[in-house]
DNA sequence: CTCAGTGCAAAAGCTTTGCATAATA
DNA sequence: TATTATGCAAAGCTTTTGCACTGAG
């Protein structure tokens, strides 16, 4: 197994954090970085399961609740249910979600960064993440039928 | 009582919508318009019953449901838990919350209108929302002492 | 009078937590 | 070896759903 490989990184990350590298989070994070934004708790459960059948959901989310506070990953907000995670992006984009069909579509857009300076100044605030949600119908749901 | 005071422009927007006015829908609807977006199904429902109170939890998810598909109200994301409603505002503004104390700063930007123009035409994407969140420290907050 | 809307209770998620066991540093 | 993290199972919340009854149109 490539363990030392592929793993290496978020190895590296964890230490850097300075907790316990466990397996468990090792590959959490690396399904993370690999599911680019689109994966909610549940499906990270089962693809970590693949690769680690006793892994519990427990431990996704308590993972994911310690990566989050590290601010190694972000949740963001798709639909009203379920939270989805990505790794923390360098490269800002955002979310148009279609709320007939779910789709979701990625966008960049110099935006945050605008309002980071504009916003965060006026009121003194300091800004850790920003997040924007666009919601509507796609073509395809239009056209379709509603 | 003053139903036809206080619920008259609610009762308006329900018939314009089409939809059978109940009491129900009427109070949730000014409760709603009142609670200035920071009313979550829960505080809703409370406060509800404080004027009806035999109205219950189903009725408030159900009513939320039905006025998001309207349009009437929206949905808001301010933290990883609760889902808070407000009524449809035509001023378009925006939130920054704070993760420390859970403050919520509403902020005016001609944002949503830009990204409309663009992106909506870009992907062929019918707007109906446009939510940003800004997560951060507010000054208090840093300073008083984390 | 009809059918949409409601209340109630039960079910269905998703997420958190307690405790004994296993694994890291 | 001393803790910290995990797995399992159970509990906790929020939200949804089925069904018979009520009420708006």
């Amino acid at each position: 197994m490539n363990k030392s490989g592929l793993l290496g990184i978020s190895r590296k990350a964890l230490n850097v954090a300075g907790m316990r590298v466990t397996n468990q989070r090792a590959l959490l994070l690396e399904l993370i970085r690999q599911g680019k934004g689109h994966l909610d708790a549940d499906e990270l459960y089962r693809r970590a399961r693949e690769k680690q059948p006793r892994l519990s959901l427990s431990t996704v989310y308590r993972t994911l609740q310690l990566l989050k506070k590290l601010g190694l990953v972000e949740e963001l907000h798709f639909d009203e249910e379920h939270h989805h995670y990505e790794i923390k992006p360098s490269t800002e984009h955002h979310h148009l979600v279609c709320v007939d069909c779910g789709r979701v579509v990625e966008f960049k857009y110099p935006l945050a960064r605008l309002v980071k300076r504009n916003v965060a100044e006026a009121k003194d605030f300091e800004i850790t993440g920003t997040e924007i949600r666009i919601t509507g119908s796609c073509g395809d749901c239009r056209q379709g039928r509603k």
